[in-house]
Parts: structure tokens; C-alpha cells; sequence
DNA sequence: CGGCTTTGACCGGCGC
DNA sequence: GCGCCGGTCAAAGCCG
């Protein structure tokens, strides 16, 4: 009788030690990711102190600013439409977000989510280049425009060669524009933290706290959300597999921070 | 006069 | 089928 406890016992001992093995093994590969991630934010805490003391950007675009399509590290598609933030004067009514290219107005509404117009502009190449963008007041910072963009041009801004989108010339083209602006992308983290730079939760009083401090407060708040959403991912059994691919793409090329 | 903006009308997708 | 909503059209007006 002692004896089939004492296997009993055994065999449980053994489970346990491969679960502890198991959850050890887990936590290692998270802890990886986080500290994957946590570089990922260092550059952005760094990039967005360099923003607010070496404005209007110089010559780099805003995804390179970020860091974050030099070398993807988990491998997702730029997602069709992209997103653009960008800083203007809250005063300025114009939606005319002048980023190198030249555009048509076609329309504009108001949008049930949001009280500030909408306008939709057609690249003035159009038929032959069928680029199309949105802009519109972020609803919850008036300062931010929200340019949404629908496939790419197939000719250079103004027709001339050598310019980028956000070239330095094109930001200082612009009277009004130029401080920020941070693509939205399809990783689940870039599109937070893109989106979270400029959209704070509702609770926070933009008229009172410096635009800095509430940058600083989205980034503090995106690494709760990462290891949140992290150890959310870890109690799913099959992200483990999944998890570790990732992490050894993720290892197997530069840094790019 | 040509190119652009404005703005109300219209259209199609979607949910109920 | 109906109403809502986002997106687009197109006529009118504006401007250089």
C-alpha cells in the first residue's frame, strides 16, 4: 500500500518538476521579449527627447525615426492603409497637411466618431497615380492630424526627383506642420505605442500637462501594456512555439535601436 | 480661363 | 426593407 503512494507521489513529484521545468523554461523566453521590447522603447523614449530638442526633423523619415521598419524583427507586412500623426496648430482650421505632394480636395464630412471634418484628397497625378488620403483632427488632441494614406505614388513629390515624403524640405515647406509624426503600422505594439504618443486616455488633462510629460507618461504606460500583453500571450499553450520562433528571428539579426 | 476648393447630393455597404 | 454612415461625385464659386 506504501508502496503504490509512495509511486503515486513520485509520478506527481515528476509532473510537477517538468511543469516547474516547463514554466521556467517560458519565463526565460519571455523575459528575452521583454527586454526586446524594452530596447524598443528606450529608442523611442530617446527618439522623442531628441524631437523635442532638435525640431523640425532633419532629413529622416519617421519610420526610420522609430526604428522600426529597418529590419522588422517578428516579420508583418506594412499594412495597407498606413497612418501618420502629425503636430499642427490647433488653430489652424486647414486639413491641407503638406507632406511633398501635391493633392485634390474631393470631399469632406463629418464623422460620426469624431466632430472634426474629415477631408478626403485624391493625389493630383490622379488618374494615373491613385494615391488617396484622409485627413482629420485627432478627436481626443485637436493638436494632431490624423493622415491616413491609400497606396503609394508612382512619381516623386512635385515631380521632382530625390525627395522624400518627409524630406526636410517638405517639413519646412510646411508653415504650420512639423513637429511630430509617427507611422501606425500592423504590429499590434508599433500601432499602440504609435497611436498611444498622441492619443492619451481621456482621463488626462491636455490643457494643463506639457505635451512632453504626457509623451512620457504613453511610453511609461505602452510598458505596462507590453508585459501585460506579453504574459497574456504566455498563458496561451500554443504561443510558446510561436513565441520562440519569434524571439530567435528576433536574436539572429542586428538591433536596430 | 484653368485649376482648385466647397458643399450638398448621391451611392453602396452594413446592421437591425 | 429601412436607416445609418462613410466615401465619392459634381456643380458652383473662388482665385491667381
Amino acid at each position: 500500500m506504501d508502496s503504490i503512494a509512495h509511486s503515486f507521489c513520485k509520478v506527481k513529484v515528476e509532473a510537477l518538476q517538468d511543469e516547474l521545468e516547463r514554466s521556467r523554461k517560458e519565463n526565460e523566453t519571455l523575459k528575452v521579449m521583454v527586454e526586446v521590447m524594452s530596447g524598443k522603447l528606450s529608442a523611442l523614449r530617446s527618439n522623442v527627447q531628441e524631437i523635442g530638442s532638435n525640431s523640425p526633423l532633419s532629413g529622416v523619415s519617421p519610420y526610420e525615426l522609430y526604428g522600426l521598419n529597418k529590419r522588422p524583427r517578428i516579420e508583418i507586412p506594412m499594412s495597407k492603409p498606413s497612418q501618420i500623426l502629425v503636430k499642427t496648430d490647433p488653430k489652424d482650421k486647414s486639413l491641407n497637411l503638406k507632406d511633398g505632394y501635391q493633392w485634390r480636395k474631393y470631399g469632406q464630412k463629418v464623422t460620426k466618431d469624431n466632430p472634426s471634418p474629415r477631408a478626403y484628397f485624391r493625389c493630383s497625378m490622379a488618374p494615373s497615380c491613385p494615391v488617396k488620403k484622409k485627413v482629420q483632427r485627432c478627436a481626443e488632441d485637436k493638436t494632431f492630424l490624423v493622415a491616413t494614406y491609400e497606396g503609394e505614388h508612382n512619381h516623386d513629390p512635385n515631380g521632382s526627383p530625390g525627395h522624400s515624403m518627409y524630406s526636410p524640405d517638405s517639413l519646412s515647406r510646411s508653415s504650420r506642420s512639423s513637429t511630430v509624426s509617427c507611422p501606425v503600422t500592423s504590429s499590434p505594439f508599433q500601432t499602440e505605442v504609435a497611436l498611444d504618443l498622441t492619443l492619451s486616455s481621456p482621463t488626462h488633462d491636455h490643457k494643463e500637462k506639457p505635451r512632453q510629460t504626457s509623451l512620457e507618461d504613453n511610453i511609461s504606460s505602452n510598458t505596462n501594456k507590453v508585459e501585460e500583453y506579453v504574459a497574456s500571450l504566455a498563458k496561451d499553450p500554443s504561443f510558446t512555439v510561436a513565441l520562440a520562433a519569434a524571439v530567435a528571428r528576433s536574436l539572429s539579426t542586428p538591433r536596430v535601436l
